[in-house]
This record gives structure tokens, C-alpha cells and sequence, in this order.
DNA sequence: CGATGTGAACATTTTCACAGCA
DNA sequence: TGCTGTGAAAATGTTCACATCG
């Protein structure tokens, strides 16, 4: 995706296809580190081999787009038989780029921040926390989770002398447009987002967002919309019939998506 | 959408449309919360009218976009002037089924779960905490932010009694799907999910997921990319341009999407 | 005149359905 | 024979562009 400076993004007539390769469909990635995740258990309990048919009913999908999926990483299954599971943990790690390590920066140790501080190092290894950061003098220079916090105001210099790429905004709505301009300056080049709001960023930083407000909005839209149905509810739609993967839709996109509530988190 | 006994979700040749009206888009629907956001905030700062144009950019989305997203509710607006906000944020809060509360159990108090029950009462009031639930005998009892916690064997009652109609599981992987089923049981509609695994709901029953490791892991494939970008680097990639609304991609669609990590969250 | 509301074009994603290979 | 891989169709979602109306 070719940075457009300003306005609107992304405004061209026809774009020229410029000079991005296949390129794998977001929604696409969102479900290859879901199957990682189905993968990697299915590892743990001796699997070797699976079709998509498991795969695919494991990790809530479909089989088709299941296949289709993992057709994006290359040919890596046997047909008549299936996929190994080694060989596609390896491809959808390559994919993800999950073979080299992302340093990470939390910023705003409050409860969630502290929750994910306390972490110690993110899913799966790969994402070392390497940085706390906040504004209470009376944080400074505690070490929470082993790593000692530091002022906001060094994020800049901090995130750059340590490499950070990844930067986690769990502050209150107030400050994470500022904590966010810092990390930019930092050189980090993506963040994730607790703060309910929409953040300003220049074209090639990537942002994602989590928002307990609006996830909790969105459900309640379906609360809503199922008392609507109060009339034609012929069929079988509350009766506890059979039990199918949840296969919701959450394919976020990220940007200016939902946002919302106030902080927290964390668990593992 | 008519639930669909077992199976593949949602197979059937063609679907004479059945009875669904209208219908907004998911998409849609993850986008009005966040234009609800800011209009509350616009409207706090004393704003009585916008225009899509404003209101877009405040939201980090088109103006198109926000007002295809708005043509859902109705026609609320004045054509030559804008949108009067108190009348967005009324129907914006009606389409999403805010006129009434939803009453919210929150299982697993551990780092997230205790987080989410400090926070008293969820974003912007409709969503009343009213029921904590743990395994840990050392936690039952305990009020936390003022509410006692029960034991995870009596979500079913408890979560008939009180009429619970939103369950958020933030226990380790292992439990969720049991808790998943005891909220289920206790007639919870719809169900927040914190936990990394693929629940297995009946097909009545709304679920979302938050999976960090599931964004980091995102996050990190946009890094690798960028580094795959390192040829015909042309026009203004990495140059501080003009700041512009993130517009990610986190239209996520909930059900059988990414899902993740390990577990952890959220915010405020 | 200026901004909304929307049909139609376009783009992306999902699903189908089946050819092809182990 | 059975399951993968994939072209093509269908469905969804986004953007354009402009008629319309306050």
C-alpha cells in the first residue's frame, strides 16, 4: 500500500496496480494467526497431519475459505490426505513474520497496562515487552513485571535506542493522541490501540484498535435486532439446537473502525 | 439472520431472503459506534450540528462511507446544513439498542476480569456490571468494585436470576468453553469472549472476540511486508507526510474470525 | 449554493463446484 | 478414492458521482 500524503486515502482514479505483488487479503491474515493458534494446540497433542475439514471446524470456518486461505501461503498440502501441521505452522509463522521478534512498548500502567506488563513477554513469545512507560512520578522507575517504567517523555528516545516496533496504547482517552505521536517519533511503526479514540497517524504507520465499548455496542445491536424478530420466527432460532463454531464477525479492518470504552484487559 | 440448525453456517442454494428487512450492515454497525463516540463528544463540547464531512473526519472515515452508514438510520439530515447531533446520537443510540440496559457477567477475575469489574459499570453507562464470577476459593465473597464474586457453578442461576443478557469470559482458554456453556445455560444472549480459543455456541447466541496475540500478530505481518516493500520504493513512503485518521482494518466480523493469542485486554 | 442521500460502479471477500493429483 | 487447490459465481462492502432539496 503506497502511502497517499494527505486528503483523502488512497484517492486515485485507477491506480496503476503500482508495484504490489499477490499480496494476501487482510481478512485472510486476521484467520491465518487463528489457525496458528488451532495449529500449534493440535501440535502440542501429537497431530501431524489434518484436512481442512478439521482444520476448517476447529477454527470455526468454512473449509472453502479455509483452503483458500492457506492457498495464499503456496501448495503445502498432499491431496487425498491433508496438510502437516508442522510444515503449515512454519508457513503461516513466515507469513506473519513472526520469525523474527518484534519489541513492543506499553504505555499507561494502569490496570490494563499493568496487566500486560505483567505479561512478560507476549503470545507465544515473539513480542518482548522491552519498554513501560506513564506519567505518575509515582511509577517512575518501578519495576512492574521486571521492566522499570519510564516517563512518557522519553518515549521518543527509548523506543529508538531500543528498537521498538510495536507500541501498545493503554492510557486514557486524553493522552493517547500524544503518546501515539511519540511513539511515531520513537520509530515505531505500528500500534495497537485501547484508547477509545481515533488516532491521527502518518500513511505508513499501521494501527489497530480494540474497544471494549463498541463490542459491547455491536452485541447489543443483536440483542435489539432479536427482539425486532419477535414475529416470523418460524424455524428453529432459540432452540437449543446444535452447537456450531461461534463464526462471528469480527474481520476487523482496523483504522477508523469501532473504538470505545474505557481500559482493561488482559489474561491469559 | 434465521439460525441454522447444524452444519456448515448458513447453507442453503439460494435463500428466498426469507423474512429479513432492512438489515444494516456489520460493517456498518461497528462504524455507528465509534460516530456515536464522537457525536457524545462533539455534543460535550457544546456542537449542535455537523456535517458528514466533519463528522468523517473525526471518525477517521470517508464522508461517503459516513453517510451511506447514516442513509441506515433514516434521513436525519438537512440538506445545504449537516446533522443535528442530538438527533444522531438518538437514533444512532436506538438502532444500537442502547434505549436499554444490558446487563453485564463478568467470569474470571483475574488481571482482566478484575479490571473489567473495577470499571463499575461499563462505557458510557447501559451496561451494568451485575454479577462476578471466579474458581478461586479464595475469591468468592470478595466484593470487587463492590460487587461480591460467586462461584462459576452457579452462573446458570445467578445469571437467570438476575437476567444477565451479556456474559465476558476472561478466564484462561482451558475454562472458557465451559463457561462459555453455564452462561449459555443462564440465559445469556450474546458473549464477549477474552479468551484465545473458538467457542462452540448454539446458533442463537451472539459472540465476539478480542484476541490480543491474534492483532499483534496482524501488526506483525504489516512489519514484514514493509520490509518485503524495500524495492521500487518510489514517491513518499516512510516520509513524514501529513498525519491522516489510522483507518485500519478492524472491521471485524465476530464469529468464527481471528481469535488468537493468549489472552489478555482491554483498557480505559 | 451546498451538503445530503443514493443508484451505480468498483473492490473485496466468501462460497461454490469441480478438475487434478497423491 | 478423497482431499487439495482454484477458477468462477455470488455476496458484501466501499467509493463515486450526481440528482435533489433545504
Amino acid at each position: 500500500m503506497p502511502a497517499v500524503p494527505a486528503g483523502e486515502p488512497g484517492r486515485n482514479g485507477d491506480a496503476p496496480e503500482a508495484v504490489r505483488a499477490k499480496s494476501i487479503p487482510e481478512a485472510a491474515v486476521a484467520r491465518l494467526a487463528v489457525y496458528l493458534r488451532v495449529l500449534s494446540g493440535m501440535s502440542e497433542q501429537g497431530a501431524t497431519t489434518v484436512s481442512s475439514e478439521e482444520l476448517s471446524q476447529a477454527a470455526g470456518v468454512n473449509s472453502a475459505k479455509l483452503r483458500k486461505d492457506l492457498s495464499y501461503l503456496g501448495s503445502y498440502g498432499t491431496r487425498g490426505v491433508g496438510y502437516e501441521v508442522g510444515v503449515l505452522v512454519s508457513q503461516i509463522e513466515r507469513i506473519l513474520g513472526l520469525t523474527r521478534q518484534h519489541k513492543v512498548a506499553v504505555v499507561g500502567i494502569g490496570n490494563l497496562g499493568h496487566a500486560l506488563a505483567n505479561y512478560g513477554g507476549f503470545p507465544g513469545r515473539g513480542f518482548p515487552v522491552e519498554a513501560l512507560f506513564d506519567l505518575d512520578a509515582d511509577l517512575i522507575g518501578v519495576p512492574v513485571g521486571g521492566l522499570p517504567v519510564s516517563h512518557m517523555d522519553d518515549i521518543p528516545r527509548i523506543c529508538a535506542e531500543r528498537g521498538i516496533s510495536i507500541g501498545v496504547i493503554a492510557t486514557p482517552p486524553t493522552a493517547a493522541q500524544s503518546v501515539c505521536d511519540r511513539l511515531v517519533a520513537g520509530g515505531v511503526q505500528c500500534i495497537l490501540n485501547f484508547a477509545p479514540v481515533v488516532l491521527q497517524v502518518p500513511a505508513h504507520i499501521e494501527v489497530r484498535k480494540v474497544d471494549l465499548a463498541v463490542e459491547l455496542q455491536i452485541l447489543s445491536f443483536h440483542v435489539a435486532r432479536r427482539a425486532d424478530d419477535a414475529a416470523g420466527n418460524q424455524g428453529n432460532s432459540g432452540l437449543p439446537g446444535a452447537v456450531v463454531p461461534a463464526e462471528n464477525g469480527n474481520g476487523r479492518r482496523n483504522g477508523t473502525g469501532p473504538d470505545g470504552g474505557r481500559g482493561m484487559v488482559v489474561r491469559s
